[in-house]
DNA sequence: TCAAAAGTGTTTGGGTTACACCCATGA
DNA sequence: TCATGGGTGTAACCCAAACACTTTTGA
């Protein structure tokens, strides 16, 4: 058994991570410009082999944390693609994730990926070719993202802090792709107790500025074990 | 880049399956008792290897056949484990795939492994472990079963081709693990318009004999195309 | 005639939908 | 004062939930 087993064990694994930020009403994935071959010059998900003493999901934060600097991030398994001839190289299984980070122009610094680490609209992307099978990954993550969306309050995830609701409607709008009735949208939103109000408004806006609110975890973790369901 | 990467192609992607069926009010997992080291004689998840020329789905249905010479049947990818250490063997990668199978038997001639194979009633597997991670994985499937059948009826997967509505009512019960009102139950699945009445009747029951129905998967079909929504 | 499961409607309440106008601010 | 988005309430409708008795068959 040992030894015909070891057949089996010539497999590589990566994990490509489909990195979700939203900014100004977008939708936007952290792509990286692929320098070398296969591929060269394509958008690619950035991703990794995963080493021999690395669990899966370590290997989707490490990928995350090396491209942002970010950690402690929401990261979700999706699923897992291995058709046979999908890389060059051999057998490579990828394990796809995904993620939600805040965009925020001044706190993340791309490190070694700098040059060709960019993010891109989703929308953008619609018909345009990725590197690999990556076109069948992000819509697999995509699509993920949309279903979890409507079970579980993950848009906080993608907002900065501080946020409108007009903000959050935009962010529902960009991940369900459908338009929302603002009033019936505010209604089913405040009378979840987790978002609060800040008691706070913008600054310097053109028109009436809004007011700002944030979530509270705690408190949507305590509707949540206490078997409250989150629709939208 | 070639050579560094041959570093990483020693990892072994085997696939897991969760063959749900449904028989008498309960719902059952195929399992296999393990007669080998390691896990000797406790209950085990079938799988195997895939090959180097397998796709991950083909290997997934390889799996089932093998065991019980069934093809065509429902068979979904839940998630990968892959925690470092989880098989004494090497690394190993585990593709979980759960599958839906119309418990009959006669027909079901489970080959190979016929001495071992047995259908368990989940119930009973609640608090005996299985080998490896294999809880874990049964977990992840029975949960990921529960999610689909709110949104897609993959239940009629587990029912023989006539049924009574009672029948379809108890599978749904166990699935949501979860006591239905009859007479809400059966307005809702007739609303929907795919289950047809067979105006045929139950023989040989010692009380009143129940109607047979069948699923109409090309009815069905169209409404999901129209954009219906199945929720239960 | 008894046991056992099949079959059948109505009411109520809560939640979703649809919908239009005034407000606050900066330019 | 104008342009821009912010903010607010009500009525109609639909769907989910709760609920109990009669029917049909074999034993």
């Amino acid at each position: 058994m040992a030894e015909f087993s070891q057949d089996f064990f010539k497999n590589a694994v990566t994990v490509d991570n489909v990195i979700f930020g939203f900014d100004e009403s977008d939708l936007k994935v952290l792509l990286i410009k692929r320098g070398t071959e296969p591929y060269t010059g394509l958008w690619a998900l950035p991703g990794d082999f995963i080493y021999a003493d690395e669990n899966i999901e370590n290997a989707a934060s490490r990928i995350l944390y090396e491209l942002t600097g970010l950690d402690n991030v929401y990261l979700e398994q999706v699923r897992t693609f291995g058709a046979v001839g999908r890389h060059p190289l051999g057998r490579v299984l990828t394990v796809a994730y995904f993620s939600l980070v805040k965009i925020n122009h001044y706190d993340v610094h791309p490190s070694s990926f700098a040059q060709t680490a960019q993010w891109v609209k989703l929308a953008e992307l619609r018909n345009s070719p990725l590197a690999f099978d990556h076109n069948a990954i992000l819509d697999a993550c995509f699509n993920a993202l949309k279903q979890r969306v409507r079970v579980r309050p993950i848009g906080f995830e993608l907002l900065p802090p501080k946020f409108t609701l007009t903000e959050l409607q935009h962010l529902y709008e960009a991940i369900l792709e459908a338009d929302l009735d603002k009033r019936n949208f505010r209604k089913k939103i405040l009378s979840m107790d987790f978002i609060v109000d800040l008691n706070e408004s913008q600054e310097g806006v053109a028109h009436r500025p809004a007011r700002l609110y944030e979530f509270d975890k705690l408190k949507y973790e305590k509707f949540v074990s206490e078997g409250f369901n989150f629709e939208l």
